[in-house]
DNA sequence: CCTATTATACTCATTTTGAGTATTACTGGC
DNA sequence: GCCAGTAATACTCAAAATGAGTATAATAGG
């Protein structure tokens, strides 16, 4: 057991809402660089119980938010983040936390404010077909990375992985793979976060918005876990209000995992799932055929075991 | 950002095999309280430049084994973990990793050694059909605990939890739910890490052996994960040797899931998957007739997206 | 060469899923 | 009040995936 250093943990919160049909992110301004920055607190060992606790504590006195689902992402120790001092003195190593709530909710008090996950992470958004930026940007800027870099024997594979991660080459896209996509960005240089310490000042144009630190790699972290996860658990179900439209359910679904899905098929695995209950109102709203509410069946919690909102895919043949 | 505390930073490692058709897990035995612990080495901020390298830096030294797969489990920074003084100057903060390897490998050289997962979790292992520790202990004693308690609104909700994580009343067995289990026996006070610190000195008969501090929810998370994981991810192979025949393949996953499999099916998904490919070799220690040796595909993974192995299931008419 | 034993191949009924078409119930303009 | 527009909802259908077998092949040991 090695004498241990100067070490803070610090608390990151990925605070997530649904609004708009939009996937919505708290942020804090970072006073220093001036870019948006994930809020987060102190580990206080002597009066947080857990880390989870510690995590809560915060954000209620910070923020006055409602959190719902709250879920341990990751925890990150890299050197390298800018909180580091060269000197070495001080390590901070950060526990990313994901946070559902509403929008809705009373609202943040401090200097956070709401703003748009995709202004982030551009690219993850095919609502509205492939984002522009893949084929304007992003494809010929890794292809020049991939053919500036010295042939190896991991060329081929770096060659699949861009077209895995990315969809290429008749491959599909796979909407969980947010982190994966990031990562790479990353390594080719192609993310701001990666040239920070380099002699490039960012003049040249960069990929999304970027981040305070690290925190747009905790971002991805986050929308690829929720991506996965409302598959296969009722998490939605707490960005919505207290009733919705199936359709609206879909929207949500779909601001989240960045993909259109087919109306007909998603109503029938809603349905067919039992997750939702007819609450006897109607949304008149809806500019044809008044659509009925639903909210959702708080017992399937205690009565299945993986309560998902399956996302409809494509066929394709093997 | 409040002044940190004295915070040291475990790095534990549940460090996998699969020998002879058990999950093997390398423990080392603690000095003081006789018990089995998981190996552990120091964060050092200094010299470990992320986490995952300090892992595997303290491994390598102590161990001389090959890790293949690693992956961050969960950051538990509990209170009352035992390592935590009462004093309240220093705080353990442990962050759990899996490590997959391969029993075969160079081997442990300190005093740790490898056992059966089950040993700790008996009741998870379904293979030869449902354990009988189920029948004759932890159903009863679930059953007492749930009836002394006050009745409650939550009553009804947790009835429901222990029918759907134990697959009691008709509902089916999910293997998934390892730490919900495990959750669930510590609640009811049924497992020794929830009377350690009690006045019960342990003379009931605990349930499974024991493991030092909280280290039986960190074997639980893992083997949880790992259990979900290699539906969707080629795992199972770092646990192989080089060749293998399927029915070996089919026995590791079982092991690890702790479920029998229908040997037709397993063999279609397989080799429909396209994970595995021929060696032309051949294994005649079958008992019948030969079985053919195959080896790992290692570019599926570049060219699939999730390679994983199927757990086929049973069907049941909703 | 017969039997036991395991590997491997093939079959079949269901269920699930992707993708449509058809029908219903509103609003707003005239 | 009728009609067009629009969205909600219902229903159909073929393909693929899945659970559960039966059938056949290839070995060892007597």
């Amino acid at each position: 057991m090695a004498a241990s250093q100067e070490i803070e943990i610090r608390l990151n919160a990925v605070i997530v809402a649904v609004t708009k049909e939009e996937p919505r992110l708290l942020v804090v301004d970072d006073t220093t660089t001036g870019k948006h920055a994930l809020p987060f607190g102190p580990f206080n060992p002597v009066k947080d119980r857990t880390l989870e606790q510690g995590l809560r504590g915060w954000v209620k006195n910070q923020t006055s938010l409602q959190l719902g689902h709250v879920e341990q992402l990751y925890t990150f120790g890299d050197r390298g983040r800018d909180t580091y001092h060269q000197s070495g003195r001080e390590r901070v190593v950060s526990v990313g936390y994901l946070a559902l709530t509403n929008e809705a909710n009373p609202g943040a008090t401090t200097n956070a404010h709401w703003t748009n996950w995709y202004d982030y992470l551009p690219w993850e958004d095919w609502r509205d077909g492939e984002p522009k930026i893949l084929q304007s940007e992003i494809r010929p800027r890794l292809s020049d990375w991939f053919h500036g870099l010295p042939k190896s024997a991991a060329t081929n594979s770096l060659r699949q992985r861009i077209h895995l991660t990315f969809g290429l080459k008749a491959r599909p896209w796979n909407e969980e793979l947010v982190l994966e996509r990031y990562e790479l960005l990353y390594e080719a240089g192609l993310v701001a976060e990666a040239v920070r310490s380099a002699q490039d000042d960012g003049k040249e144009s960069r990929l999304g918005l970027d981040m305070h630190s690290d925190h747009r790699r905790i971002i991805a972290t986050a929308l690829g876990r929720l991506r996965g996860k409302i598959k296969y658990r009722p998490l939605v179900f707490e960005l919505m209000p207290e009733r919705f439209t199936l359709f609206q359910l879909q929207r949500a679904v779909e601001a989240l995992s960045g993909v259109r899905l087919h109306k007909q098929n998603f109503r029938r695995l809603i349905a067919d799932g039992g997750l939702v209950e007819e609450t006897g109102s109607v949304d008149v709203h809806t500019g044809g055929r008044p659509a009925k509410q639903f909210s959702f069946r708080e017992d399937v919690l205690l009565e299945r075991l993986s309560p998902g909102v399956k996302i409809p895919g494509k066929r394709r043949t093997r």
